[in-house]
DNA sequence: TATTATTGTCTCATTTTGTTACAATAATAC
DNA sequence: GTATTATTGTAACAAAATGAGACAATAATA
């Protein structure tokens, strides 16, 4: 089967059926965390980017593939957080109207019509380096603030907070602020970085505190932003 | 297909390919943390029980009619906590094994000795309440501490490790000990579950204080053991 | 040179945790 | 009965971590 630019679809001959994966990609713009969301051609779907793992190939390399494609970049923090399994995720009438909608015309029964357990898993991005690209089924992809999300197919929004709530036990021991951030940043922005995460407002004083304590950081030159006021020290994570 | 005494092996067409689960069942016994094995017959492969996905049947309710049949215990504290998804994974020939052993002749290209990803989950059961049964390709299922594991088949003793991991850092949040625990049980009983799950022995003080000013304790009356000195109290966990 | 906003650090109060000590038992032995 | 023993519950103090406020240092600008 193919559309009328003659690309086919996925073949059941290359994939597993049942089997897919879906990606919260986190960024974080300095400000607010975001995650990446597709919109369906002709279609108001919005949805979390997603694929398919190949019959030879690791789940985990799928995943890696698919991210990607989708950021163009590499060695990108990944965790895999839960597999969703219900009967009743599968929207058989909604992966039929995308497909049609992008000029498909799947057979009743086709694989992709069929349930589907979705591995989930979320990605740490520095939001600026990326430069992020729909897939072919799908008119745009964009940040989308998590505390303003559109509504999203299927149980896309509960493994959305699923993920948040990962996230925000990990925190503490996976220095998060690593992956969010860019190479040196400034104690405010990693202080940011745990309040958006964390949903509450943190004490100034106490956080660095904590965070110096930590003998995780290394201080560098001071950033001169322009502002009128003192300038603060820019910070990079230790190595080991 | 069907062995000697016409008990077929699970068809394809009632179960979903590819995937499966498998359950890390932690028991306690006073003492010391234990896991249930299989050891299969005519083999000498010791495994995780484990089972397969009904094309209807929501992944959740697949693992719990395993756990039950396991088990024969129902409302069971359970908790996926990750999907293995290697392509290294399935072994044919140790399936064709066992499959033999136990008087099945199956075809290649079988769906029971295709790839399999597995979806893993922990249990948390009161050792005392549990009569385990083994399946129809088991000999015999037993509980083997934790630090004492004979050689697993497959990738099952990663498996088990990372439940171990997951069980340690859930150990605060989730009160593991409720269900480790029969209803009522001494502060003693209490440490030694969190000692075993952390892996280090705690301060007896200092431990007793802080669970009891957590506010999670109901006092219940003495527990009179025989030994002679001062009898300890009985605790269950509030409901709320 | 004064003003402004922000940063880094210090201080002291409060809370939590580590550590030791000790009185209060249930049995048992006499 | 009374002494002995092991274990439990809790008090008491020290040490460490955290909360909360104060304040000096400093990049800009007026």
């Amino acid at each position: 089967m193919a559309n009328k630019e003659n690309r086919p679809l996925p073949s059941i001959d290359e994939y597993l059926p049942h089997i897919a994966y879906d990606l919260v990609i986190f960024g974080f713009n300095g400000k607010s965390l975001k995650i990446l969301l597709l919109e369906y051609v002709n279609t108001s779907f919005f949805a979390l980017p997603g694929g398919f793992i190949k019959r030879d190939e690791n789940v985990d390399d799928a995943v890696k593939r698919g991210l990607e494609e989708r950021t163009g970049l590499k060695n990108i923090f990944l965790e895999q957080f839960y597999t969703f399994g219900n009967v009743e995720r599968p929207k058989p009438e909604v992966m039929r109207t995308i497909l049609e909608a992008n000029g498909f015309d799947p057979k009743d029964g086709h694989w992709l019509l069929d349930r589907f357990i979705s591995i989930a898993h979320y990605a740490l991005i520095n939001f600026d380096e990326v430069n992020p690209k729909p897939d072919r089924l799908s008119k745009s992809i964009n940040w989308y603030s998590i505390d303003d999300l559109p509504s999203l197919m299927m149980d896309h929004k509960a493994i959305v907070l699923k993920a948040l709530n990962v996230l925000r036990n990990n925190l503490e021991n996976k220095l998060v602020g690593i992956n969010l951030l860019p190479d040196k940043f400034t104690m405010k922005e990693l202080q940011m970085v745990y309040e958006t995460v964390l949903g509450e407002k943190l004490r100034r004083t106490t956080f660095q505190r904590k965070m110096l304590n930590k003998d995780i950081l290394t201080r560098h030159e001071k950033l001169f932003t322009g502002g009128a006021h003192k300038a603060p020290y820019l910070y990079s994570f230790k190595e080991h």
